[in-house]
DNA sequence: AAAAATAGTTGACTATATCAACTATTATTA
DNA sequence: TAATAATAGTTGATATAGTCAACTATTTTT
């Protein structure tokens, strides 16, 4: 592999790293780390996740999650109600305080995005796009079996 | 602007930071953070540097920032002189085993892009660097004034 | 029926990071 | 030029983020 493709994905990295690190101090206004607003992420799009699934979506400790489900529920976001088929599981849901702030969330993020894009005319931002989605495309998994190199 | 062009932005942060987590997850053996590495890096890419600089570049307290230099240090990566102009500041560089340990990580760095691009063909590497690319010149500041929208 | 695996919780701990107060020096301004 | 403000960096106290090992309660495997 030529080093120099290496350098400037390393590049890349630096460069979006940065970005994002910048974004996200400038964020929050919510009592909500980025681990929790995943978590809130999670359960919004997958109403009835069981925590363990949240876990090896998001690669975090089982105990950590548990103390951040702990928190969103002393918060009234969170719903847990026990499964019936595995009585050790939770089927986990958000409330309608739990709804309302995670569009709250939502609606922040989106504006935080729609910051870092102002200065960028329409056609720069199409072009942005494209290059995410071809990114996204090159790099899942499925889209690279059985190809010679 | 678009809704769409927001979502997709979105869903492009939250699968490349899904890869970086999972890089960065298996990453190091060394016995150093992301962020001492990254004061480390711009150490040896800036010899001379001063601790307030690092401070700007990577937007990190200076309480933080002293004490990873004092870790740094400790470890007999680091060489503080104070400035002659500026009584009050260092400049910093590496010592021989500091510039040693660099090279270490950023090989390791390398390996860790190398697997990344694995299973990539040698067409696909660079269409994906080409992308990372026009994304890097298109969210560069510089590159979008004066511009209408 | 016993053993192993899974779901989740808790206590103790380490790592990461911030804040406010401090010393020493340099720059500003009255 | 003396007083004031600003900058460079350090330290103590504290907060936040995250891990590890041990535990209970179930379910699955043998």
């Amino acid at each position: 592999m030529k080093q120099g493709l290496i350098d400037e994905v390393r590049a890349f990295n630096r460069f979006y790293t940065d970005i994002i690190g910048l974004l996200n101090r400038n964020f929050l206004d919510s009592p909500y780390s980025l681990a929790e607003i995943r978590v809130v992420y999670e359960i919004f799009h997958h109403k009835g996740i069981r925590a363990s699934q949240i876990m090896e979506i998001m690669h975090i400790d089982k105990s950590y999650l548990s103390r951040i489900l702990k928190k969103l529920e002393k918060d009234g976001l969170l719903l847990r109600e026990r499964s019936e088929e595995d009585a050790r599981a939770f089927l986990l849901s958000l409330t309608e305080k739990g709804n309302t702030e995670f569009q709250w969330l939502n609606k922040a993020s989106n504006e935080q995005v729609t910051t870092l894009l102002a200065p960028l005319t329409e056609k720069k931002k199409e072009t942005l796009v494209r290059h995410m989605q071809n990114i996204i495309r090159i790099l899942t998994p499925e889209n690279n079996r059985n190809e010679n190199n």
